[in-house]
This record gives C-alpha cells, sequence and structure tokens, in this order.
DNA sequence: CCAGTCTATACCTTGACAGGTATCTACGCA
DNA sequence: TGCGTAGATACCTGTCAAGGTATAGACTGG
C-alpha cells in the first residue's frame, strides 16, 4: 500500500520527458551534472532540479567528486514497477485463451 | 522513439493516483462509470474525465451498452512499459547481472 | 413523447510544476 | 587568498491539470 506511494513518484517523475531522457542516459553509466546538460541541450538549472525530483523518487543517488556530483541509476524504483506490472503481464501473454471478447 | 511519446502519455495517465486505482479496479473486470465511482467514492465527473485521459492514453476501451457506457482495460500501453523497463531489468536481476560480467 | 437514469462536457478556481534568469555555496588551484 | 568552475536553489512567470458544480446529451421504460 505504501508501494503504491512511491510508484506515484516514481510515475510522475518518469512522466516528464527530460526526466526520462536523463534516466534513460544514466542507464549508459554515472554521470555529473554538467555532461547531462550537455548531452540533452538543458540549462544547468533544469538539470539539477529535474535530478532533484528523481532523486526524491529514489531513481537516482549522488556521490560527491570534487567539485563535481555524479549521478547514478537506482534499479529499486523501476524494480518495484516491474512488479507491479506483472500483475497485467497475463494480459498479453495469455490472450490465447480468449478472454478478450 | 515514436514509443516513447506515447510512453509519456502511458506514464502521467497512471501518475494520477484516482487513475491508477481505476485501472487496478478494471483489471477485476469491466464496469461501468458509475460503479466505478461508487467503489472509488469519486464525483461522477472526475470518473468521467479520468477514463477520457486513459482512453486517450490507450489504457482502456469503452463498449456502449444501452445507456451505460462498460469500460475495460487495454493491455497494450503496459505491454509498452514492460519492453522498456526490460532494458534495466539487468539492474536487479543478479542472474543477468552476472551474464553481463 | 415523458420522466428518470447514466454519462459526458463546459466552466471556474486553484495549486503544482516546468522553463528561464539570477544568485549563492562549495571546492580546487594558482 | 582570491579566482574559476560545478552545482544547488530562489524567484518569477506561464501553463496545465484536477476538483467541484452545473448542465447537456443519450437511452429506457411507461
Amino acid at each position: 500500500m505504501e508501494h503504491i506511494l512511491t510508484m506515484r513518484q516514481t510515475l510522475s517523475a518518469l512522466a516528464e520527458p527530460n526526466r526520462l531522457a536523463i534516466v534513460e542516459l544514466l542507464r549508459g553509466g554515472p554521470q555529473p551534472v554538467g555532461a547531462i546538460g550537455e548531452r540533452l541541450h538543458l540549462y544547468q538549472a533544469q538539470v539539477s532540479k529535474h535530478l532533484r525530483v528523481l532523486r526524491d523518487a529514489g531513481l537516482v543517488k549522488v556521490q560527491p567528486q570534487a567539485q563535481q556530483r555524479l549521478y547514478s541509476l537506482r534499479g529499486e524504483p523501476l524494480r518495484d514497477l516491474d512488479v507491479w506490472l506483472e500483475r497485467f503481464r497475463a494480459m498479453w501473454d495469455e490472450r490465447l485463451a480468449n478472454l478478450e471478447r
């Protein structure tokens, strides 16, 4: 039930296109803020704010490194999403069972 | 890449708690608008509007039945979400994580 | 047709959020 | 110490979406 609460955060965090792009970018490995901004053509403040939202949703973690901050992906919320989706998987796995009619 | 566009719709549709509840409710089978409202303690107009968003996102379909409208779930957007998640599954699936080395 | 039911939509209000700009803080180095 | 760089945050603004209320439209039984 409290799973659901964090699901809401995960979903709305990912619903923003730039944040979704950040998540996909970080799939390739940790990145500092500046690199993300260059890659996605975003203002630095924009990146920082989006990363803040992603961090609050638990989707990324940060690791200070000198004057930089290395952001990397956290899998947990995505796994939770995956677990939630499992309950619906029968809808497209089991379509042979003519349940759809 | 146009996959991504509909993903955004799917995600923001599901990010709203009442809509997420509707989706979960419909997993139990098709329901008319009134029944959904009673079940979730929502105003009728609220239900109709949320159903409209879900329909635009392709998450539900409607079938008129006399003066009622039977809403039921559509799996495609959820399957797309599942497909998208596959790329991240290695992050929490140890077996896959080990294979990656 | 008429009345009653079921659903959709128009309208208003309000709050949240994203973009953009400017500023503040922290760190490393000459 | 002072400067330059990296990042976070404050602030303003416009947009959009959700709640709530009222109304319109569609269908049914009488």
